[in-house]
DNA sequence: CTCACGCCTTGAAGCGCTTCAAAGCGTTCG
DNA sequence: CGAACGCTTTGAAGCGCTTCAAGGCGTGAG
């Protein structure tokens, strides 16, 4: 059907539909709201009379009026990292699963735009906001002076479950499953690459390497900590790995993040006297998709985004519908190991596949 | 400052602040939106007040009473498309600094899920809509049954101009440029791998492929369209290929996407004889990660991403401030090269680096 | 045939805020 | 000294919708 070509006519109000079918305002309400409470014909009627008019509710005035909103808010730091996007895609399933929209506003890392949005979102009055947060800092910083009332979850960071729900992924028992890995397989001699010490998750990853390491009494031959978890923090991590991987010294690496493990793949590949996972091998952190894409699919821990998202989602819609019997609660999901081919013995089936969309 | 614990007091309203304030409710009003035409010391007792409640303005009854709203909705397809990324980033910046908030919806593709997110933003009366689709189908679905009267472009895809703006790339000219390439740097004798044909951009880019190849005078030897456009479908298609480049009656190669070029040279680079790209050069389309992180870093045509998305919100802002005198306008970008080393003579310098971020 | 009971439908009272005409007031100008 | 003017502040009228008490009306029981 193509658009009426009223011209400029404002937009189609409750009235006009009311008056167009014959009916009250009060009625035409309960079709869109309470159907049950409304004869058949008399519902039909208004419905032909809301085509006619290509009338769409004011949601504005719905919320308003009804005092709650039916759009859920999310708040997300970095687009660029598909474990947000995972994230994302979860809480999207279960809000509309639950009738909700999911609303998504990005970051950037920037805490000014993250309060920003979180008082946009406040202001909107919607049922409940996702917070994903990568630093402790700004948490605190948010925590400390945005009073919300409104229900809000924070996601990727575990807090104190004081005044939040949260749902987080269990860095730790991660690093410590990556090392395990390594040293089930064989290696002996293993160096850690982590990160600047502000981000919280690498820490505790650098935390299970460190517990991993003690109990299998293997040796801890290096960390090394640069000032990002990029692919070119990796490179160069890996070069400065270099020299003591050649003289059989490291012969197991674990990385804080899949970028860093893409480089320092990288770097090592690039001596050709070294073979990755013959000679040493790496694992990675995120499940990311430079993981699957590098030249050696590096092997890597798999957080479950997807989960956090639904899990927070139906925590926080919880809250909204029962604020008052709601306990704050603190769910921590555990990471699992994804082997592929930097970490396996020669010959080995080799995992393959992709995660990429088109354009 | 810690949130005041007055317990489950609903919310504090503008009266509410009014009364504190002792003032009126209009001049309350006032303070948030004409601070110019009240006295500083009003707006100061005022301002004390707001604090005092921790009082967050309704934007439901704004939007309602002042019949606009200062959000921006964007429709966007496939959250795992580094471009609609890039197209998200511009978009929040433009929207950003116009003092607008971009609110992201995402619909995995799905027809239905992108009406219902229109819908939503219909309803919630924002100020305008970005709508971001990949398949021309999907658009004619829309563009017929949706009689929205929000300001909307198109991104992505070129739409008759009649009912909205739209910015798009040129693909065409996007795969005339990757095949000039091939040519300018010797070679002679190319392939296309393409796609699905509901797949207009890909399509569009072919048409590009042909007319540089009749330009030039160079040879078409083979094309091929597998279902997909993702790296297993560029794996499948190498090995096809194979066989008439070991014999040298293939010497280059234009992808459609950055996927598909990515598992080409994958399985190219599985046969021991052949080199890339000094036996063969392959070039991809979307400056995707996926390009970057192949063994052999791939050439690729870069998609002004953000630039589409600033374009995008300027008209559609434009079009919600002055929809007087606005005109739809088709925008058509141009799409650049980017040079690396799956097309360069060996021994030319190594283009590296990394898009990625962080957990 | 009448009364009561249910089911629909109606009308009116807000939800919290913007805005505009009108009222207050301290000044300036004649 | 009074009129006129400009700047603040006020009060009230909605914005479009939900909801709830109240009104109509058809039906079954007495």
């Amino acid at each position: 059907m193509m658009r009426s070509s009223k011209g400029a006519r404002p937009q189609a109000s409750m009235g006009d539909v009311a008056v167009l079918a014959g009916v009250s305002l009060g009625t035409v309400s309960h079709v869109l709201n309470h159907p049950d409470r409304v004869t058949p014909a008399t519902a039909e009627k208004v419905l032909r009379a809301m085509a006619m008019l290509s009338y769409v509710p004011n949601g504005n005035a719905r919320s308003l009026a009804a005092g709650s909103s039916t759009a859920v808010g999310m708040v997300l730091p970095d687009l660029s990292n598909s474990l947000f996007i995972d994230v994302a895609r979860g809480a999207e399933t279960a809000a509309e699963r639950a009738g909700y929209t999911l609303m998504i506003a990005n970051s950037n890392t920037r805490l000014e735009r993250e309060s920003q949005h979180l008082r946009t979102f406040t202001q909107a009055r919607v049922a409940g906001i996702l917070l994903t947060l990568n630093d402790s800092e700004h948490f605190a910083a948010i925590a400390d002076d945005d009073p919300t009332t409104t229900p809000t979850v924070m996601l990727n960071l575990a807090v104190p479950r004081s005044q939040f729900c949260s749902v987080s992924v269990d860095n730790q028992s991660g690093g410590h499953l990556a090392t395990s890995h390594l040293i089930e397989t064989g290696r002996r001699r293993l160096a850690f690459v982590g990160g600047p010490s502000s981000l919280e998750p690498v820490q505790h990853r650098a935390t299970g390497f460190a517990h991993a390491v003690r109990e299998h009494g293997v040796e801890h031959v290096r960390t090394i900590n640069p000032a990002g978890v990029n692919r070119a923090d990796g490179w160069e991590s890996g070069v400065a790995l270099l020299p003591q991987v050649l003289d059989g010294l490291i012969d197991g690496v674990v990385a804080a993040t899949d970028l860093l493990a893409a480089g320092i793949v990288q770097a090592l590949s690039s001596e050709p006297r070294l073979r990755v996972p013959e000679d040493v091998a790496v694992v990675g952190y995120d499940n990311n998709q430079a993981a699957w894409d590098s030249p050696i699919p590096i092997t890597t821990i798999a957080q479950p985004g997807e989960e956090m998202g639904r899990v927070g989602t139906e925590l926080v819609l919880n809250e909204a519908q029962r604020s008052a019997d709601h306990v704050h609660r603190s769910v921590v999901l555990t990471p699992t190991l994804v082997v592929r081919r930097s970490t396996q013995h020669p010959g080995a089936p080799r995992n393959d596949g992709a995660r990429g969309g088109s354009s």
